[in-house]
DNA sequence: TCCGATCCGTAC
DNA sequence: GACGTACGGATCGGAA
């Protein structure tokens, strides 16, 4: 529903008898009126409807229906249609009433005896695309396809009955059937149809046909050089050329015709409310009736009056009111402590909100269903001096307000955030589960979720209607804020809330809405590339395995290398002999099919996590990748990252680096990189106050080798490789919790030699020992760790009366607060250095957090000055007992050159 | 057809 | 089992 030029006009397009079909077999029977009166394909129909219009918005719509088999496909093929099973009277009867609800919605509606409504569509569809009209039709109906043409007209497919669209455009019709939209009349006439009763060439399905449509270009071309076929296929295809044709006429749709009413004809005529509430009530379709007065705003005429809903829930006073000055003033009224909630469209593209609750604690809500684009005119609710009011997930409304210029300064408690302060261990951090844990109450939508209801289709309970969902969730998040401020009051945690955590909000969201520019024409290069390499090994790896199998599958490789090559088994899995790269790599010597798997998993990691599946999630409309930065994600106080995960872009290898430089800048840009130089191992210093650590972060600027020095007993620059990898690798193992054992595994060396060495590096730096095991006896009397900002890490799996449990609480303990710690720092640096961008009306922006990397998109003109500023800001967001280094780089990409 | 479990691999 | 924090792709098998 996204990537049209705003002031584009938009035609919705429905295939009514497509869609109550599919309705009518795709939802329970169950669904009728008291007096009996089957209601399935009136309620799919309208839910699909309405979705349309709420999320798509369309200026003009037409909704068509066939009337019965037109002459003219029946006078060429007298079989068309013939085997179609009288239509059962159930659905019959609920035409009529889809009709009729077309008519109270004030919806053209449009048949003809003479032609099918698919190729009332195809005209509609056409002439939109001639008057750069665009057009979105609904059908369950594969036929449809051949109207795609790109950017106008699209086929959103109903699936999984009708519960989703795919969203066809010319590029989705190739890739599913593997035609563009002009060759899939042939496609189909050479496929057949067995629902039209038109047969097709007998061995030919969609994947044939697609081959010969593109050998030979076309139908013609394929009869032009019928010889070269097989022998079989020449056969079948001579021996029904005749019905190829015949399909061809009869499947090809209509674009001619002239009796339909032009485009600006085809607008939503006025609401009258309470026609509309009479019908649905007549139908019991009380849930759709509250779906409907959600979007009521924009078809009843200037001046109208909404009925005010009553609430279904004894404790909610549930107030509706229609206009964004109307939801400021009544939640002004509400008082103070006042929790805000936005009910969002789905999709991954940020829009506009389709209603809002405000809610007092003491259950008055106040529900405004159609304020979605009006979102300046609610701007002093977000913009207030002081922190009033609360909500859950405020990213989400932030980057809305900054799309819109509007800074959310009024945001007191995101009920999210503050419980993730209070219990980061805590899995779920949605409004319901904060209702269950803190309220001791469900909310209704987790209920739905449970129930597997969708809350867009489907039957709804009569209580979990909009207003009153939303509303409990305001009111909610109103008597969730009080809990957790008193509670991150009383854990210390309230200024890391309020200095880091709250700024950092916003400064997420417009990270999110910047999003970074994607090179996705280079990306295809390299997959194409890649995909050659892959398929040549797949093959050696198949002859060298002396079958065919499936590479990708773990189970199938174990069962090749370990039972029929008789290869040595190494480490177990859950389920057997492992396949992963360690072990790989320990066969190397063995048989040559352990490099080939190697560079086969490699390649194919590139391929399917990163040049395939990033580019499908370019936003269409600026290029660039969008993604979600999670604030609640890691148990730590790290963020992450996800749709797609940008934190795991490879960098280690020379192939790795090549998907790096798609990132690029905007044009007169450059990335500026920014990173934190060993920032773990400095807060390690800092906490243990180890003189002997703290020394060597003084001395060398190469930690590795500088401790490495210490542990050996040689100069600085004296240290070997050797030495200094093994330093390297117990420096990091510091700060994961490591065992001798682990350390000997990774280092390939044993368990003495590993326990020697851990033994003489704490010999070597004699405050570490002592604290970490303090860090461990703390964590488990507090049964929490904390941070340089006093973050808290609940770490319950210490008072696990299992050992394996415990032993990993204790790790868990030995990381968080040094992990922990460096997020609590790059957190400081990301809110200063926003604030410092703004006052300084730089148009640099900040794009990815990498943990410990910040990325940042620069105009050339700005990179002296911004680079000295994020330095600055990063070396000095926090003042530990060794400094804080910060090394940083430019480049026209982000695998750039350094320096 | 869908979804969760499993394995694996990328980042810091 | 054995070194922390994430996200996500592919396969597979059970459930609908």
């Amino acid at each position: 529903m996204q990537g049209y030029a705003p002031q584009a006009m938009r035609l919705l397009l429905l295939d009514g008898n497509s869609l109550a079909y599919r309705a009518f077999y795709a939802l329970p029977d169950s669904l009728m009126t008291p007096e009996g009166q089957p209601t399935n394909a009136v309620t799919g129909f309208l839910n699909m409807l309405l979705r349309m219009l709420r999320e798509y918005s369309p200026d003009y719509v037409a909704v068509a229906f066939d009337e019965r088999t037109p002459e003219f496909r029946n006078n060429m093929y007298p079989a068309y249609k013939a085997q179609r099973k009288e239509t059962p009277e159930s659905l019959r009867s609920q035409m009529g009433i889809i009709r009729e609800l077309c008519q109270v919605l004030r919806l053209p509606v449009l048949s003809s005896p003479d032609v099918e409504a698919d190729d009332i569509i195809a005209t509609l569809a056409r002439q939109a695309a001639e008057a750069e009209v665009y057009a979105e039709i609904v059908t369950g109906d594969r036929d449809q396809f051949q109207c795609v043409t790109d950017p106008f007209v699209r086929v959103l497919y109903t699936l999984r009955g009708i519960s989703e669209v795919g969203e066809m455009n010319e590029d989705a019709v190739a890739r599913k059937h593997g035609v563009l939209p002009s060759l899939y009349l042939s496609l189909a006439a050479l496929r057949g149809d067995p629902s039209d009763n038109l047969p097709g060439v007998p061995g030919i399905g969609d994947k044939t046909a697609a081959k010969l449509l593109h050998k030979y270009g076309s139908i013609e071309g394929i009869w032009a050089h019928v010889e070269e076929l097989t022998s079989k296929q020449r056969a079948n295809v001579k021996d029904h050329w005749s019905q190829v044709e015949m399909n061809m006429k009869i499947m090809e749709l209509r674009t001619d015709l002239d009796f339909l009413p032009p485009l600006q004809d085809l607008r939503i005529g006025s609401w009258d409310l309470d026609e509309i509430t009479r019908f649905l009530k007549s139908l019991a379709l009380k849930a759709a009736l509250e779906r409907v007065m959600e979007i009521a705003g924009r078809y009843v005429p200037e001046g109208a009056v909404l009925p005010v809903q009553d609430a279904d829930l004894p404790e909610l006073a549930l107030r509706v009111v229609s206009g964004p000055a109307e939801l400021v003033q009544a939640a002004r009224a509400l008082g103070p402590g006042i929790g805000l909630v936005a009910q969002l469209p789905e999709g991954r593209r940020r829009t506009a909100p389709l209603a809002w609750a405000v809610a007092a604690p003491d259950g008055r809500v106040v529900w405004a269903p159609h304020v979605a684009d009006e979102l300046d005119a609610m701007a002093p609710l977000f913009t207030a001096a002081t922190p009033e009011f609360h909500s859950h997930a405020a990213k989400e409304i932030a980057a809305l307000c900054w799309a819109s210029n509007i800074a959310m300064t009024g945001l007191d408690i995101d009920t999210e955030i503050a419980a993730f302060l209070v219990d980061s261990s805590m899995s779920d951090f949605s409004l319901g589960a904060l209702s269950e844990r803190f309220l001791g109450e469900g909310l209704e939508d987790t209920e739905a979720k449970k129930a597997n209801l969708s809350l867009d289709f489907g039957p709804l309970e009569g209580d979990s209607a909009a207003s009153t969902q939303l509303g409990r969730q305001a009111w909610a998040v109103s008597r969730l804020a009080p809990i957790l401020h008193e509670r991150l009051v009383a854990i210390s945690s309230w200024e890391l809330y309020t200095d880091v955590e709250r700024p950092l909000v916003g400064v997420l969201a417009r990270m999110e809405e910047t999003g970074i520019l994607l090179d996705v024409g280079y990306l295809a290069d390299l997959s194409e590339e890649l995909k050659d390499r892959i398929k040549t090994l797949e093959a050696k790896i198949h002859e060298q395995a002396g079958r065919e199998f499936t590479v990708n599958s773990p189970k199938q490789l174990r069962e090749v290398l370990f039972d029929e090559m008789g290869l040595p088994p190494g480490k177990k899995t859950k389920t057997g002999y492992s396949t992963d790269a360690s072990t790989l790599e320990r066969l190397r010597d063995e048989h040559p099919i352990a490099e080939a798997l190697l560079e086969y998993r490699n390649l194919e990691k590139l391929r399917s996590t990163y040049t395939d599946a990033l580019p499908p999630l370019v936003d269409p409309v600026d290029g660039r990748l969008h993604t979600r930065f999670r604030q609640t994600g890691a148990a730590t106080g790290r963020l992450s990252s996800e749709s797609p995960n940008l934190m795991n872009i490879p960098i280690r290898t020379e192939q790795g680096r090549r998907i790096r430089r798609a990132f690029i800048p905007a044009e007169g840009c450059v990335l500026l990189t920014a990173d934190y130089s060993q920032i773990e191992l400095r807060v390690l210093a800092h906490l243990s106050q180890d003189e002997k650590l703290i020394e060597a972060f003084q001395l060398a600027t190469d930690i590795h080798a500088a401790t490495a020095a210490r542990v050996f007993g040689v100069p600085v620059d004296e240290v070997s490789g050797e030495q200094r990898s093994r330093a390297k690798a117990v420096n990091f193992g510091l700060l994961y919790g490591m065992q001798a054992f682990g350390l000997a595994q990774r280092m390939g060396i044993s368990h003495a030699e590993a326990q020697e060495l851990v033994d003489t590096y704490f010999a070597r730096f004699p405050s570490l020992q002592s604290f970490l095991d303090e860090l461990v006896v703390q964590a488990k009397e507090k049964a929490y760790t904390t941070t340089v900002l006093g973050r808290r890490r609940v770490l319950r799996e210490l008072q696990s009366p299992n050992f394996r449990i415990r032993q990993m609480g204790e790790r868990m303990a030995l990381n968080a607060p040094m992990q922990g710690s460096a997020a609590d720092i790059m957190k400081v640096a990301m809110v200063r250095l926003d604030a410092a961008l703004t006052a300084r009306e730089l148009s640099s922006r900040m794009l990815l957090q990498v943990h410990d990397e910040l990325v940042l998109e620069v105009p050339e003109d700005e990179i002296a000055e911004v680079r000295t500023l994020v330095v600055e800001v990063m070396e000095n967001a926090c003042s530990l007992a060794v400094p804080l280094v910060v090394e940083a780089h430019t480049a026209k990409d982000w695998a750039g050159a350094k320096g």
